[in-house]
This record gives structure tokens, C-alpha cells and sequence, in this order.
DNA sequence: CTTATATATTTTATACTTGAAATATATTTC
DNA sequence: GAAATATATTTCAAGTATAAAATATATAAG
């Protein structure tokens, strides 16, 4: 063959694939998260990224964690604790800084949705075996460290 | 093994994966496109749509085949009409309706856009061979049909 | 100790996004 | 053909997102 298509066609339809799937996916969950518990996914995500740290996080390292810029992350903070999802604590040694962790109420929020979370994405992706789960995540990880610009 | 992990568990982490990987890459892409031509993502994505047909799309059409909503989609043609991006033209037989084309000054435009854009795709997604992509490909494919709520 | 610089966060301006309500026009039904 | 219904689009209110400027506090340098 004289001119075969060239590397880039096949990598561009992989973004093509990968960007409709992400947003299928995450259409769906935002959607269900609004009519089933009338949240969403930012609050969400900030939810897990407290679940994971008992004592609370800076703001900074919040929105480090979940990539998206400081401005941002005030935002959904200050939403979260007007819900008495989240509060506010004071860092001692830095009065710059403010931590911010779940309160009482927002765990107990926060297992309703992750229980519900982690069945969509059981349902959503049934189509994938256990194996080629794992297997398919391992070649996505591959990506990660190209995408440092 | 009396309890092993479930394979919710498997799928969960591909999940997460998939997002960080789509938003990762999405992120550069923001990043490039702001940088290097003063543009964003929506706006591409809505040029690349119209530049697949030449005679323009309506409003609901742009919308639907984007998944976004009618009234996203006003916005982003708005500020693209603003910039002699794209042109609206009435259609004849329905004056609810109105069609939406790219200026040849958007299509010189959108050229270099999808140029480069393919470029960095392929670099992000170097780590995969084409027929690694092609493979990867296929099997998000299959997702497909679980997100139609 | 006082100025310079660095860090943590919020504020601001702008754009994107949604779902729902409003508006305008078409089509259907009686 | 007038009323009811459906369709195409915009407007609206609220939330999400960014980069850049502003603010507040901390640390370093002199």
C-alpha cells in the first residue's frame, strides 16, 4: 500500500473513543446523582477526597489532589458547608490556611452515594470482565505520565 | 479465599482510571488550545461538528450529536458568531429553525486547530501502538450501549 | 526589625454547563 | 380554521471551571 493511514489516525480515534465514553458515563452519573440525591459530581469527588483523609485537608491540597484550580474548589466548599456537609477548621501554626473536613452528617451522606456510585459503575461497566478490567486500567495508567505539560 | 474482592471493585478502578486519563489529557488539550490559539475545547469540538457538514447543522442537531444542551450550545455559537467563526443562516420552510455554518475564515481557522490537535494526540497517546489504540478502541466500544439512561 | 519574597486562599471576570421556563413558530385535531 | 399540541430555540438561575488579581499571612534577607 502506498500511503497507509498514518499512527496518528488510530490514537486519534482512541481519544475520540475514550472522551465519548468518560462523558456517557459521567452524564449518567450526574444525572442520577441529581434526581436520586439531588447532588453532583464536584460535590462529590471533594466528598471522596475527604472520606480519605479524616482529619481534613487544605484547600490547596484539595484542589491539587482533584486537579482543578483553588477559585474552584472555594466554590463547592462553601455550597458544602451551607449543607452541613463540610466545616471549616483553623490551622494552627498558619492562619493562612483553612482545613476543611466532612462533618458527622456528611459521612453518613457520603456512604449512601458512594454505595450507589459503585453500583452505576458495576452496572455501567458490565461489559467488562473483572480480568479485562484490570487489564484495560493497566494500559490507561500507561498514559498518565505523558500528560504532565 | 473466604472473601474476595468483589468485581464491582475491578470496574470501580477502571473507572477512576478513565477519568483521570480523559480529564488528564483534556486538561493538556484546554491548556494548548488557550495557549497556542486563544480558544477552548467547546469551541473546537462545535467547529470540528460543523466542519463535517458543509451545508451547517441546526441548533438541536449541533446540540444532540454534542450531548450537550440546547441552551450550552447558544452560548458557545454566540461568542463563535461574534468572532466571524461561524454564520447563521435562516431555514427556509421553518422560521423556528436556524442553521449554522463555519465562515471560510473559520474553516482556514479550524484547519490549523485540528492539525495541531491531532499532533498532540498523538504524542499524549504515544505509549499505545496502533493496534494497542485500535484494540482499546473496540473494547470502549462496548460500553456504548450501557449509557443510554 | 523591616523590607522583600513566598505561600494560602479568596475574589473577580469570563466562559461553560445544565434543566427548566419562556417564546416563537408549526402541525394536528376537532 | 381555531384551539390544542408539538417542536426549535433562547433565556434564566444556579453551579462549575479557569486564570489572574487581590488579600492576608509567613518566612527570609539584609
Amino acid at each position: 500500500m502506498v500511503n497507509p493511514e498514518p499512527d496518528s489516525k488510530s490514537r486519534l480515534r482512541l481519544w475520540l473513543r475514550l472522551l465519548k465514553t468518560s462523558r456517557g458515563i459521567e452524564a449518567t452519573l450526574r444525572e442520577r446523582l441529581r434526581v436520586e440525591f439531588n447532588s453532583t459530581l464536584p460535590r462529590f469527588d471533594v466528598m471522596a477526597a475527604l472520606m480519605r483523609h479524616e482529619d481534613g485537608l487544605r484547600m490547596s491540597e484539595l484542589a491539587g489532589g482533584l486537579k482543578v484550580s483553588n477559585g474552584n474548589v472555594t466554590g463547592i466548599i462553601e455550597r458544602l458547608v451551607e449543607d452541613d456537609m463540610v466545616e471549616r477548621v483553623a490551622v494552627k501554626g498558619d492562619r493562612r490556611a483553612t482545613k476543611v473536613r466532612l462533618t458527622r452528617g456528611g459521612k453518613v451522606h457520603f456512604e449512601k452515594l458512594a454505595e450507589a456510585h459503585e453500583a452505576w459503575i458495576d452496572e455501567l461497566l458490565s461489559a467488562f470482565a473483572p480480568e479485562d478490567a484490570d487489564y484495560l486500567s493497566a494500559q490507561l495508567q500507561s498514559v498518565e505520565d505523558q500528560t504532565h505539560d
